[in-house]
DNA sequence: CAGATCAGTCTTGTATGCAAGAACTGCACG
DNA sequence: CGTGCAGTTCTTGCATACAAGACTGATCTG
């Protein structure tokens, strides 16, 4: 069960309900998933190791807040490895190619319908489904946590970029693959990531002085009581446009 | 003290001093550090994430022994990664160049001497080293992982190659770095994990049957007491030929 | 009213207790 | 001599207890 608690909270993570720098209560937790500190505190300490939440010491548990540097950092990273894997793979079998095209059409159908919570999930698991191709479990495992911490920087960062430009990105990424052209593919992978990275908002700066925020209790609802079953949400989903800007 | 109880394990390990295959008891651990087996846990399931450390359900907790199938796909993945890495950064400063060239030297001071421990860690963290030269951190602890995996692998199916050849081949790629010729460093550094990874033997079937060994209780000595301190360690450290086989 | 102080409450850090399962040991039996 | 079986011991899994730091809020003081 430990191994579930760490995913459903990443889920949770990546798809935005519980945005960057939400405050994860171990007891909290605890109580939401029935089980004891421990487990919980296991699966914590997994995603700490994965950079995706962070522990400040006797103050509490952290969905991660990547700053300037580690968004650059985590880009560049993505862009080395998958541009390596795309300019260095043999070409994708038509199944592989399938399952991208059916991923696509996936990605399609939900900037039709405007959900954004599977968008953002889809957008960024593009890049996952296209290592899991390669049938490298161990590039699927770098590269679902590289993405998990990119999604974390968009949603920190507001993209300026909206889904609708990424998805014509993997459309071509995808005829590229389907066209047995590597190079091709690898150089616009590359290059699809920079430009994601270029319209991220970096001079927003992530909850200015330190955790203002939770300082100031912006968490909590004016009247609420002090007994929230959920975990805070240090931002607020309001101030979200409605657009879908997204990264990936 | 978690994380040091991390890295002095994953020393120990990447260092040969326990090799795949090592039982890690909670109980001894603890005693070793003179800590609670909680620090121990969090350790242990810390590595177990990077994929250093396995458990077994109530079985216990063992070095990872990859198979041959996770060999080729942290061979690859490295590939990938290295490769996209220098083929994509932009020329490294003259203080990193210098930096590599100071890593060359020891490699090179380690080889006449002899001394299998320490070469065994240099020859991996040379690649840890070029990383670091990004000044990338991200990029960094990827190759930590997937340099400390490749050592596990090298530990298991021992390589044919010696630490000579891989050492020249390191030298190569630091000149064409210090040349400004990132595509040949790219291709260099591919063509030499290759060549690394062929000079595998992968039919030595890791541990046949399963942990025959453990089974067998070769870890014992014939006559030593059921009470050691150290962690058992299930491969012979005698049976290693005297001229230093290694990868990377 | 502004500021300091101190008790109360929250958080994580770490140790410990207990239970369940796996494996080993020795014995009895065919 | 091999084989099955039970008792014992060792292992991890998970919950819980307790300690100590950090924050909150009220009260007291100038």
């Amino acid at each position: 069960m430990p191994r579930g608690i760490e995913n459903t909270l990443l889920a949770a993570i990546v798809e935005g309900r519980l945005p960057p720098g939400s405050k994860l209560s171990e007891s909290r937790l605890a109580e939401a998933f029935g089980v004891s500190r421990t487990l919980i505190r296991e699966a914590l300490t997994r995603l700490e190791t994965r950079r995706i939440v962070r522990v400040e010491a006797r103050r509490g548990w952290f969905v991660n807040t990547p700053d300037a540097e580690e968004a650059n950092q985590v880009y560049a990273a993505r862009r080395f490895v998958e541009y390596g894997f795309l300019a260095k793979a043999r070409p994708f079998p038509p199944a592989a190619i399938a399952r991208l095209r059916t991923h696509i059409e996936e990605e399609r159908a939900a900037i039709a319908e405007g959900d954004k919570s599977t968008l953002i999930y889809l957008m960024g698991d593009f890049h996952v489904r296209i290592a899991e191709a390669s049938g490298n479990r161990a590039l699927v495992e770098l590269l679902q946590t590289l993405t998990a911490r990119t999604i974390l920087i968009s949603l920190c960062y507001q993209s300026e970029r909206n889904a609708l430009a990424s998805h014509r990105d993997h459309v071509e990424i995808v005829d590229a693959l389907a066209a047995g052209d590597m190079t091709r593919a690898a150089q616009l992978s590359f290059d699809h990531l920079e430009d994601v990275e270029a319209g991220l908002n970096t001079d927003i700066a992530p909850d200015p002085l330190g955790s203002l925020r939770t300082t100031l209790r912006l968490d909590r609802a004016p009247g609420e009581g002090t007994k929230t079953k959920r975990p805070e949400n240090p931002s607020e989903p309001s101030d979200q446009s409605e657009k879908t800007h997204l990264g990936n």
